[in-house]
DNA sequence: AACCTGATCAACCGCCGGGTC
DNA sequence: AGACCCGGCGGTTGATCAGGT
């Protein structure tokens, strides 16, 4: 059983207590749960306590009969949030790694505002959480190119520059990783194969240059080729490094930390999220592409990324900023 | 040290769809 | 059929923090 001291929302809390509430008026769900007592605004431990214990005790669900249940003076709805984005024990916390800011950019790109959706090929990351780093990183870098974040110049931006540097910041981890790991020759003869593969495509460039085709095939190679990106960051580790980088095959005995320094073996993660990890295995073995062989197709990138520098520039958009790729996107 | 400003993110709100009676 | 409840979603707010002046 856990300890109140177990509870992370200690001192973590923000808004103002019930008291200080933004508003005083009567809220639907207070007319729907018939209470005029309800507190609003930062749980406190003993709340966050109650809740944990009592899903433990009888699983989620219900929320509003949940609620009076537990004995929390507070909506259905407020439980569930807290629940999901706060206290669930998968819940990462920190950083979003750049395996994750590149899976958000894609998912986005074909999904728009579904921030739940989205959220699914994030495991641990919430929607809330996804939602804030759209509005509070993304969002700001529309505005100071002084582009609507749904114009097709933002897009092609994001698209053409800034998730090719991701890769590229994701294979550089990814080399100097495997360049001091155990596992070295495992990765590179992977890679070395899936090149051959790439490079017998006639129709892979194609691919990537059509974008609109980007989602499926050419993102399934990249989620796996998180061998020490994204998966080992699934793991927890917010940037790799070689003492905490593991392959996929060598995971099984393998463990990161996250910046909060909990320490969770892979096996446990699949385990917890078998659906994930198939997704992932499948659309890797249908694409037949290994993760550097995808980042090998950076080069193609950058060529547009050079094109498109010459055809923007020459448009008439000067803009310094615009092109700033490092200051505007990755200095954050 | 005090103030200002922008960034962050937990929590709230309103709306909608599905289920039940 | 329609009223009601509930859960889930996307949008928004505002307290707090951190860095700059």
């Amino acid at each position: 059983m856990m300890t109140m001291m177990d509870v992370k929302g200690i001192n973590s809390n923000r808004k103002s207590s019930s008291s200080s509430s933004s508003s005083s008026s009567t809220t639907q769900s207070e007319e729907e749960m018939g209470a005029h007592d309800l507190r609003r605004g930062p749980w406190t431990a003993e709340e966050d306590f109650n809740l944990i214990n009592y899903i433990a005790t009888h699983g989620e669900g219900r929320w509003n009969s949940l609620a009076r249940s537990a004995g929390l003076k507070r909506t259905g709805k407020s439980c569930r949030l807290r629940w999901l984005n706060y206290l669930r024990p998968d819940v990462r916390r920190g950083n979003i790694t750049l395996e994750e800011q590149l899976m958000i950019l894609e998912l986005h790109s074909r999904w728009g505002n579904r921030w739940s959706k989205i959220a699914q090929h994030l495991p641990g990351r919430t929607d809330n959480e996804i939602k804030n780093y759209w509005r509070t990183r993304v969002q700001k870098h529309a505005k100071q190119l002084k582009c609507d974040v749904n114009s097709k110049q933002f897009k092609d931006t994001m698209r053409y520059l800034w998730m090719p540097r991701l890769i590229e910041r994701i294979q550089a981890a990814n080399t100097n990783a495997t360049s001091t790991s155990t596992s070295t020759a495992t990765t590179t003869a992977a890679a070395t194969t899936g090149v051959a593969n790439i490079t017998t495509d006639p129709t892979y460039h194609h691919h990537l240059i059509n974008n609109t085709d980007m989602g499926n095939r050419q993102w399934a190679a990249v989620v796996h080729g998180g061998a020490a990106g994204l998966v080992g960051n699934e793991f927890g580790a917010a940037h790799v490094t070689p003492t905490t980088y593991t392959t996929p095959e060598t995971s099984s005995t393998g463990a990161s930390s996250d910046s909060f320094g909990t320490r969770v073996s892979p096996n446990d993660y699949y385990n917890m999220n078998p659906d994930y990890f198939q997704s992932v295995q499948v659309g890797y073995s249908d694409s037949m592409i290994s993760p550097s062989g995808y980042f090998n197709q950076v080069m193609d990138f950058q060529t547009m990324e050079q094109n498109n520098h010459q055809l923007w520039v020459d448009g008439g958009d000067t803009s310094e900023n615009l092109w700033n790729v490092d200051d505007i996107w990755f200095n954050m």
